[in-house]
DNA sequence: GTTTTTCTGTAGCGACCGCTAGAGAACTCA
DNA sequence: TGAGTTCTCTAGCGGTCGCTACAGAAAAAC
């Protein structure tokens, strides 16, 4: 995947003035990622992201702003690297029951890859935190992907593909406790085949078509 | 309840020389357990906990220790007090299924009830947390309450209660995961009612008897 | 070249962290 | 009463937190 840029001075026909940063945002972005992502926002320090991004503290300030903002450049980043999965399904499955089966079944692999943190950053990552907007944060994410996948539910209702007298919220809510359950398991040590299995099972509670 | 005591001057026949403590241990431990429940461990700093329990710091230390050990102490003390209702379940429901579905339905009752931190303390005071070996208790405590749930799961299944192709340990570690699913919703504003639903939804997956 | 602009490295700011030394207060025991 | 014991209070330890002032380095503009 080449890295989006909006202020990158070696590639974007060096227009920009100055001396040129010595690293690659988009490179120090995703340890950073990987770094929230493992830790969470409280207990990944300022001290430990310079480290692994490999950058001083006033060029970090420079480049993202301060902890909150690179945070939420975070939080963005993986939303579109590794929480699309869900979006993808919901948009391209016929059917809710036919995304919520793939959205458990990916998120089984997804939660348990080698090589980068388990479970899901927006349901972690800002859990126990002493600055309330940034708990904030994430927890409206999580009610937001709630949302969707309800009105989505709701339209198959509609659409007479689901039974008219489901109940569409509570069943995206079982679907999103289902879902951060197997996060909260993935990081508690259980493994790809393991999540899969609960995720055939939750799978068993929709309607019969 | 009564509190029990192993040093407690004012109750325990005046035995013990010096001055007396000052404070309830009891009285300020239920503090610590709420204050610990509500922010999780690493975001609950010791001045917090000095103010809520209404102690100097060195009373803190002296009655308990230090942070980590207190924090051991109020795990155990919400065991006793809030956790227990998927105990009793377990030991006085007569199949596992009844046991699952009882915990389930109290679980919705029990993380929304007011005039207490939401949600299970045991599933979200130890994440993110830069202290290893807290995180790990509560982790391990997680786990074990799986193999409980499986080995229940198990006796029905010889008892020939459920059917014997049955994967138990799937079976056990979806129930966590819904429970657990069911604590991150009510932290994140879902009422009883709500997450009554999802329990409901939930038990749907269980073999019709 | 010189100037202007921007980034980098050192070094350290004030605030808070978990924790404790030391002195005095409040009790039991003789 | 006095001695011995234990708790409480004030004050502050060393360390880390998020963050930044400042000086020098590296580029474009002139």
């Amino acid at each position: 995947m080449v890295r989006s840029e909006e202020t990158k001075p070696q590639v974007k026909a060096a227009k920009t003035r100055g001396r040129p940063r010595s690293f690659d945002r988009a490179t120090a972005l995703e340890q950073a990622v990987l770094a929230f992502w493992e830790h969470g926002y409280e207990a990944t320090s300022v001290s430990d992201l310079t480290r692994v991004m490999g950058i001083g503290a006033p060029s970090l300030y420079a480049a993202f702003g301060d902890k909150q903002a690179l945070f939420a450049e975070v939080v963005a980043e993986y939303g579109t690297r590794y929480g699309s999965f869900t979006d993808r399904a919901l948009a391209e499955e016929p059917t809710a029951r036919a995304a919520v089966a793939r959205i458990l079944r990916e998120a089984a692999a997804e939660y348990t890859a080698p090589d980068r943190p388990h479970g899901c950053l927006v349901v972690h990552a800002a859990t126990n935190c002493t600055t309330p907007e940034v708990e904030e944060s994430l927890r409206e994410r999580r009610n937001a992907n709630l949302v969707t996948l309800e009105r989505r539910i709701e339209a198959d209702i509609a659409a007479g593909e689901l039974p008219a007298d489901l109940d569409a919220a509570a069943l995206a809510r079982h679907t999103g406790a289902v879902i951060q359950g197997m996060s909260q398991q993935a990081r508690d040590g259980a493994g790809r085949e393991e999540l899969a299995a609960v995720a055939e099972i939750a799978m068993t509670i929709w309607p019969r078509t």
